[in-house]
DNA sequence: TGCAGTCTCGGCT
DNA sequence: AGCCGAGACTGCA
């Protein structure tokens, strides 16, 4: 694995600061946006491992191999749901009642969007993939512009 | 549109 | 240790 430390990626849009340990990310910080940036997706200056490489392809439109993670803090619970977010297919989406169907606690779904909401890694893990039933995009930590801007960019590149 | 049901987590007492 | 409120939700009335 790459050397355990924090990675930056500058882009045009803020910095993403990566937290890497021995065994894989740990930590993803998302500059907050309020708004979708008016300006193209652009990168400033970034490293060039495995971690930097994957969140930049991401955000141009590809559909990059998930780097390595490492051992998240969290409890068992929460461990479940982000295991369940790891399986959505890229350009596609869940309602946070599928999710909670999935990793067995179909009832369980405002304490599903609880762990969504306390996905230390949003972009490794995908937790903008899940949606409102009612169509409503939920949250997400960094802001809902991410949100916003991830599915569009995974969808534009759907065939 | 409104409200009760359901489950976890974190902060307080 | 136990209680209480809040949360990125749902489904029914």
């Amino acid at each position: 694995m790459c050397k355990p430390g924090a990675v930056t990626l500058s882009t045009g849009w803020g910095d993403i600061r990566i937290d890497v340990a021995d065994d894989g990310v740990v930590g993803c910080t998302l500059p907050h946006l309020n708004e979708i940036p008016s300006t193209h997706f652009s990168v400033i200056s970034a490293g060039d491992d495995a971690f930097s490489i994957y969140v930049r392809e991401l955000l141009e439109g590809g559909n990059p191999t998930r780097p390595a993670i490492g051992q998240l803090q969290g409890t068992e619970f929460q461990k479940k749901v982000w295991a369940g977010l790891l399986a959505i297919p890229h350009g596609t989406t869940l309602s946070y009642a599928s999710l909670a169907k999935k990793i067995g606690r179909p009832t369980a779904i405002r304490a599903t969007a609880s762990a969504c909401g306390r996905n230390p890694v949003p972009l490794i893990i995908p937790c903008h993939r899940v949606v409102a039933s009612d169509g409503g995009l939920g949250g997400f930590s960094g802001g809902l512009a991410w949100k916003r801007l991830l599915l569009g960019i995974e969808q534009s590149r759907r065939p």
